[in-house]
Formats: C-alpha cells, sequence, structure tokens
DNA sequence: TTTATTGTATGAAGAGGTTCACCATAAATT
DNA sequence: AATTTATGGTGAACCTCTTCATACAATAAA
C-alpha cells in the first residue's frame, strides 16, 4: 500500500497548461483571463494512491488533472467503498467546495501517479466575480455533473445488475478518443463503481465475453459490441445473461 | 388516475410572492431585483397528478412552488418509478435546464393540487447576466443539489433497507419546522424515494413502530426516536430489525 | 349509504446478489 | 530467478429483498 502524502502544491510550471487550455471548460474562454486564471495555479506530482483531500476536510480549492487519474470516493464504517467518479487527464474536480466553500464531499486519491494544478479559493473567487463568463461557465459544469449524478442515482434504483454493468461500461468508452474501446480499469474498481460484488461484475462480463460483446484482458476490459451494451442500458433490464 | 393536464401559465398574480421573497434562494437578493425578476413570472393552478414537464422535453423554464408538493420522478420501460425529489411551497425546481438549456432530466407532476410560478429562459438568462450575485446564488444551489444527489448516491449504494429508510426519513423530517415530526406521505411514495419495494419497507417501518421508534398513521409517519434513526443512517448498517 | 379507490398489513415462495473459500495467473518487487 | 502482491475466476451456501397473493381499513365518490 504506498504512503499517504498530502499534496504539496509547488511553484508553478508553466509548459503543462496545453491539456487545460485546449480542454471544453476553458477553451472558449477569453485566453488573457486564461493566462491570468493559471498564474494562481501552483503544480504538485503524486504518487498512486496518495490522499489529495478527504470527505470532511476544509475545501478551499480547485484541482485540475493534467496527467494520470484521480479517484472521487465514499467509504462505509464497515469498509465498502463507492467510487463516484474517476477524473482523467484535462478535467477538474473539487469544484463544489471551492464554489460553496463548505467541507469535502468526498474522497480524492491518486489512481495512478499524476500531475495535478492547484488553485485556491481566496484567489479563485474574486477573479469569478470579475468574470461573468467563467460563472456561466461553471454553471454549466456544474449542470453536467447534476445531470451525470442524477442519472446515476436513476441507473441505481431502477436497474439490476447488466443494466447498471452496461452503463458504467458505456459512460467510461466514451471518455476516449471515438475508436478507443479499452478501457483500463480492474474488475475491483467497476465493482466499486457500480456497487456490487466483484465475483458479481466477473460472472457477468464472462458471460458477455462468451458472446464476445466484451474481452476482458488484464487490468483493461474491450468493449466488442456498444450496441447490445446500449440495449442494455436503457432497458435496464434482466436479459443479457 | 387525473388527467394529463401539462401546466398552462396565466397572467401575473402578485400577491402570492411573499413565499418566494422571504426563501433562502432570494432573501438576501437585491429587492429591486427581486421585483423585475417576478415581473417575468406567470402564475399557474394545478390539478393533483397534473404532469408541469416530462424527462426529455426542451426545458425553457424555472418554476417555484407557491403551495402544495410537486414530484421529481423518473420511470424505467418496465413501469418501475424513482422518486428523487418532492418540491414543497417556496421551493424551486426546474434549475438545470434553465440553465444549461438542455433536455428536462426527469419528469415532474403535481403531487397534491398547488399553484406555481413559471419564469421563462428567454427572459431570464440575460436577467441573470446583469445580476452577478444571482449567478452566484445559483451557483450555490447547484452546489447543494450536488452535494444531496452525491449523497443520495452514497446511500443507495453502501446501505442496505435500514439504512437507506432512516435516511430517507431523516431528510424528509428536517424540510419540516423543528418539532414537527410527522411526515405527510405514503409508503408507497417512500419505497419510490429509496428505490426497494412497498412491502419491505412496511415490514421495516413495524419493526421500528413494535419499537416506538415510529408510529404510523394513514398515509403519514411520526418519527419518535430521531436518534435511533440517525445512528442508523450513519451505521448505514444491519441492525435494527 | 353504498360503492370504488386508495392505502396498509402479512406471509410464502423464489430470484438476484453476496459472502466465503479457494485457486490461477500476471505483474511488480526483491 | 524467486517471492510477493494484485488481479481474475469459480462454485456452494446463504441472505436480503422482491414478487405474488390476499385481506383489511380508511377515505373519497356515487
Amino acid at each position: 500500500m504506498p504512503e499517504d502524502n498530502k499534496a504539496v502544491p509547488r511553484p508553478f510550471a508553466s509548459s503543462k497548461l496545453a491539456v487545460l487550455r485546449k480542454h471544453p471548460y476553458f477553451c472558449d474562454l477569453d485566453p488573457e483571463a486564461f493566462d491570468q486564471l493559471c498564474r494562481y495555479a501552483k503544480h504538485a506530482t503524486l504518487k498512486r494512491g496518495a490522499t489529495i483531500f478527504s470527505k470532511g476536510d476544509p475545501g478551499t480549492s480547485l484541482i485540475a488533472v493534467i496527467s494520470g487519474t484521480v479517484k472521487i470516493s465514499v467509504s462505509s464504517v464497515d469498509g465498502r467503498n463507492a467510487i463516484l467518479n474517476l477524473v482523467g487527464a484535462g478535467e477538474i474536480f473539487g469544484e463544489i467546495s471551492l464554489l460553496d466553500g463548505l467541507a469535502r464531499s468526498a474522497d480524492a486519491t491518486a489512481n495512478t501517479n499524476c500531475e495535478i494544478f492547484v488553485i485556491d479559493r481566496r484567489e479563485f473567487i474574486p477573479f469569478v466575480r470579475s468574470q461573468p463568463a467563467l460563472a456561466m461557465k461553471f454553471i454549466e459544469l456544474l449542470c453536467m455533473r447534476l445531470r451525470r449524478t442524477s442519472d446515476q442515482v436513476e441507473e441505481v434504483i431502477l436497474q439490476n445488475l447488466p443494466g447498471r454493468l452496461a452503463s458504467a461500461l458505456l459512460r467510461l468508452t466514451e471518455k476516449h478518443k471515438p475508436g478507443d474501446r479499452t478501457i483500463a480499469i480492474t474488475q475491483q474498481e467497476i465493482s466499486e463503481m457500480v456497487g456490487m460484488s466483484r465475483e458479481s461484475i466477473n460472472k457477468q462480463l464472462r458471460a458477455w465475453a462468451a458472446r464476445s460483446w466484451v474481452r476482458l484482458e488484464h487490468g483493461a476490459i474491450v468493449v466488442l459490441n456498444a450496441a447490445m451494451l446500449r440495449e442494455l442500458a436503457e432497458a435496464g433490464s434482466d436479459e443479457g445473461d
């Protein structure tokens, strides 16, 4: 188990900004404003397993992922885990606490080695007030998040294992460039994303593999028949086994 | 089954605004700005069961509830329902589509007879741009919603029946004035909120009633021992039966 | 008052998932 | 190369919750 080193921001490094600049959240923002925003950012490098923040922490920063992926999760007293989101390069997270100033609502840990930028609330909030366009950008981001999270509630309540697993796989492929259907993820992680046991996930995946809907690799899943999965996800139903 | 009459906004009626004016979303807003906002609102009266909007509709309005309660829900192909939220007097809903302009993400129906105000996107968006404080208000609202929805995902994934039911009951009491521990809701509705069968809900409730943690009435539940329920909700656990 | 309708109560049978126990294999570490 | 760790695979027993069937009470409608 890797050590629990908290993220310690280091002095600003300018070359990595391309990942952010081209990202949908910021790409149609005033370039000058963007540069000013970046001037506030602190750079940090994290080893896999490192804690970025924990649920309940006073949340005072926004984090942008430059490389690697970050796991947003919560855990119960009896040790069960639920992965709420996997944040990849070019994406941002922690915006809720940044915007409302309240405690972190989940844990964030480095799922792989990764590089991040950290922007502090004290510098950010006044900046937003001076940039109404940016405020609207964040409203859009929050709306997107809310739609996604609502969908998740809907899935977990209305669908059973095949439907939920299919939805999860599709959501994971959609983050890739079109054509890339290989998802680098362990079955354990998937089980924590859909909220069912690893054994059940494995059983379902192998049933689909037998039908060539997916191919299982070590630490990865290749989606071969997205159409069938989409059908299952939309039916939310029992077939598919 | 009541008829499916869509909400048809009628000319503005000014006397009902007190409910909105005193509400947290708007109470510390510039009074002049608030009045201007209200000038855009259209009033409507709905019969219990009336559809306000459906999932997938182009969403172009924000709705404020003056009296009664509105049910935000989704349903699956096989007829199962999931209630995502119950919106009471003084609260607003539909803000996601209003803000991002995309389709409705759930159905909204009048859960009781009710009165609403409707504000259209075309008039609202320019208004928000001219009122940065209002934009920040909505950011806070969205953050609140996001925290609540994330909590729901967490609950549904990590907790079993007793924990989820306890959480739901507590959330429902928290909307009341302190001291009022009677929740006017049917067991069917609760079952659709926590995503478990009515029969299971009934069984658990009666187990708790036997311990005097709750009292069951026709169409209502009285919480007698909130502390024990809170313990169950936080443990997310198996005891309590 | 009689008749629907809505809401509650309850048990038996069964499906869907979990848990546990165990082994196999791939990758990382030494 | 040897050892450890992480990941994947599998079946049997168990358990939680669902489904189905049925009955009853309270409220609304006729």
